[in-house]
DNA sequence: CATATATCCTATAGACATTATAGAGTATAC
DNA sequence: GTATACTCTATAATGTCTATAGGATATATG
């Protein structure tokens, strides 16, 4: 499950992408438009920030605006910045990786293998879909 | 992420898939073998039990055995009933459907739209790996 | 310089889900 | 009738997610 965290990050980059760079966006603009609670969106466009994603304008006039075109950010990046781990389990993490105290053998393992098939399938959709891509609205 | 209950009750069906339907297996024998805290696979087992996969005999020499043809069990149906929603949003959700509280139309939504294809091809191992096959250690 | 604006940052509350255990009950084999 | 092994409910322990509070800092403007 994609926890609000990165669902609020994913539409407030989104929203951001639609805009002119030029201009910063406040927080509470992207909060009404998008129905977020603004002071959880705040953390979340800070963490974004502090990942490189967007930068930031203090004071008047200030507010959040895209460092990189939109055609050069995946979701997987956004994705593994918010949520964290792709894959479904960590034995099975490219980024992330840990091993499982109940496993001897983690290629012996049945979840082990089908979970790496489940990863490269989703991973392939995430890593080759941009925002630019994203915001594309039907 | 996986559940460990998930993981754990995976991990036991395959257990029991690679012996024999006619012979019951203790909890002991699989909580022993798979490195699972026996309590905690008690209640998953029930589970399973309460849900059609498993079938289970009291007293000595009991124990819990597949109900069905490991070719006929698959993993989507076992990770319903253990995760919940193979979806990663409840709005893309096909058993666990559920609207969500900041869209005005889903299907303007960006996440909405890119979840679905997720949802699709994740769906499309879960759906397309039987017990069976689950089972096949390299 | 003073003021309003808007981000920055840390801490923490509140709610909820997950993981695990306890312990008494029930059915079965022998 | 006794040991065995599943059944069932409750709950403890832990951790994560969501959200908010409140003061600090930087900037535009006149």
């Amino acid at each position: 499950m994609l926890s609000r965290k990165t669902k609020y990050g994913l539409k407030a980059l989104s929203y951001l992408a639609k805009q002119d760079r030029d201009i910063p966006v406040q927080i509470s603009v992207i909060s009404a438009k998008e129905n977020i609670s603004q002071k959880f969106l705040e953390s979340i466009l800070l963490s974004l920030r502090k990942t490189g994603f967007l930068g930031s304008k203090k004071g008047k006039g200030g507010g959040y605006y895209l460092l990189k075109d939109p055609k050069e950010i995946t979701i997987a990046a956004v994705y593994r910045v918010l949520e964290g781990p792709i894959a479904m389990v960590p034995c099975v993490s490219l980024n992330f990786y840990e091993t499982c105290e109940d496993c001897e053998d983690e290629h012996q393992c049945s979840v082990h293998k089908l979970m790496i098939q489940v990863r490269d399938n989703t991973l392939s959709i995430l890593e080759n879909t941009s925002l630019e891509e994203f915001v594309v609205t039907v």
